[in-house]
DNA sequence: TCTGGGGTCCTAGGACCC
DNA sequence: TCTGGGGTCCTAGGACCC
């Protein structure tokens, strides 16, 4: 039988954040979504307070100031390099391993003996720990949906000492009882509602219901996630990340924007990032999606539009990307609209290293793939945006930047923002 | 006034083909 | 009265994840 584990990092931008700010330890801390909008990360003093996750900024803000909450923006250089951190830190441990996201690993534990698992599960949590500064939990089980229900006990009774294992039955009937159905992998808001009118509230009663119900509602995932449930894998562990089908790059502004320059500068960055992102794949778009809109929140007066941009041949050329973007946006672009958020999708992404030239081609391929080589390079070594595009403005202040009004420093990617100790 | 970003997969329905 | 049956491809929308 197959055995998987989930480490999952407890409360992790807040904990990153503790990490270089001790002071933090035992105090409510959120951290906020871009232009500080919501909050995305709640410690656990947050959460006893009732801060919901999504919750926006302005409707918490006497509740913070109240309760002295700690508050940081997304800092995601420190983020991202703390999960490098922990990911290297569980591969020695465990090689066969998945990254499912920046703080969760799947680990298939299958070729260890049972017998050794609890004290290896237990190694894990104190090696993290010591090695990155970050508490995770851990959930065993036979499979990756098990494991899941494990990981969310582990986290919520600190009792277990961050570990429980539901491979055997009597203990995975009681964590499947204990298990409220909306927290199960793959039940959101919409399938809890359907499942509880239903009477089905645990993770338990979902095991019991009527599969042809299940199918007919939630389709073949419903049926998945019951086998899954029941301890039949459905999901394999995914060592190699699959391919990528598409890359986007989209920011919500911090107010409505109606200047046509801050549009397009806005939308040229993106056209760069997403060019960027695709040759770190080593891949090329056929197709992108442009996309505007106004404040969905105003429901009088919405607007959105988008437009699609085929290119002759597919590419990764910033330049051909901006030009594409600008050109396409001229079409969906409006006065006197207050642009909240702007955004581009690539997609038919193909990889480099199976390209076929055509015959009649526009672009010089060789030279732009070598001018984006020099591009990523002088990048990469000397600092982000070191070299650009002026599409992508010049003008300052920009008002479509995005803000970060409460940062920490990058303490552990930048050279002038090393953590001192004096 | 203020409410993120980046993904995946599935399904239904229409167009089109033989 | 009666109006094939598959198959494929595409798109839009819905649902989910972190």
């Amino acid at each position: 039988m197959s055995r998987f584990a989930l480490v999952d990092c407890n409360n992790f931008y807040v904990s990153c954040e503790r990490v270089f700010n001790p002071a933090l330890e035992g105090r409510p801390v959120v951290v906020l979504s871009n232009n500080d909008g919501c909050a995305v990360a709640r410690s656990n003093e947050a959460k006893a307070l009732g801060i919901t996750m999504g919750a926006p900024v302005f409707t918490l803000e006497a509740e913070l100031r109240r309760h002295n909450v700690a508050v940081y923006s997304s800092n995601y250089a420190l983020y991202g390099d703390m999960s490098r951190r922990v990911i290297t830190t569980l591969g020695q441990m465990v090689p066969d391993l998945e990254v499912y996201s920046i703080d969760e690993s799947f680990l298939d534990l299958t070729s260890f003996r049972k017998a050794d698992v609890p004290e290896l599960c237990r190694t894990m949590v104190v090696t993290v720990k010591r090695n990155t500064g970050i508490p995770v939990s851990v959930g065993v089980g036979p499979t990756k949906t098990l494991a899941k229900v494990a990981a969310g006990l582990a986290k919520k009774h600190p009792c277990l000492g961050g570990v429980c294992d539901v491979t055997d039955a009597v203990w995975r009937e009681r964590a499947l009882a204990a298990t409220d159905v909306g927290k199960v992998w793959g039940v959101g808001r919409r399938y809890e509602r359907f499942l509880k009118v239903r009477g089905i509230n645990t993770a338990l009663d979902l095991t019991r219901a009527d599969g042809a119900m299940i199918q007919k509602r939630m389709g073949v995932n419903g049926t998945r996630l019951l086998s899954e449930l029941t301890g039949t894998r459905c999901y394999p562990l995914e060592a190699n990340p699959p391919v990528k089908k598409g890359v986007g790059v989209s920011r919500t502004f911090a107010s409505g924007i109606e200047e046509q320059t801050a549009l397009t500068e806005a939308l040229s960055t993106y056209a760069e990032r997403a060019a960027e992102k695709l040759r770190k794949e080593g891949l090329r778009a056929g197709i992108m999606e442009v996309y505007a809109m106004s404040n969905r929140f105003h429901r009088q007066n919405f607007y959105y539009n988008t437009k699609t941009v085929r290119f002759p041949a597919p590419t990764s050329d910033a330049s051909e990307l901006i030009k594409g973007a600008l050109s396409a946006f001229e079409e969906i672009y409006k006065e006197d609209i207050p642009f909240k958020k702007l955004g581009l999708h690539m997609r038919e992404l193909t990889l480099e290293s199976q390209e076929q030239r055509l015959l009649f081609d526009t672009v010089d391929r060789t030279r732009s793939s070598a001018l984006m080589k020099a591009v990523d390079a002088v990048n990469g070594t000397m600092g982000k945006r070191i070299l650009g595009y002026a599409s992508s403005g010049l003008s300052d202040p920009k008002t479509w930047r995005t803000r970060f009004n409460h940062k920490s420093p990058s303490y552990t990617t930048r050279w002038d923002e090393l953590l001192r100790v004096s």
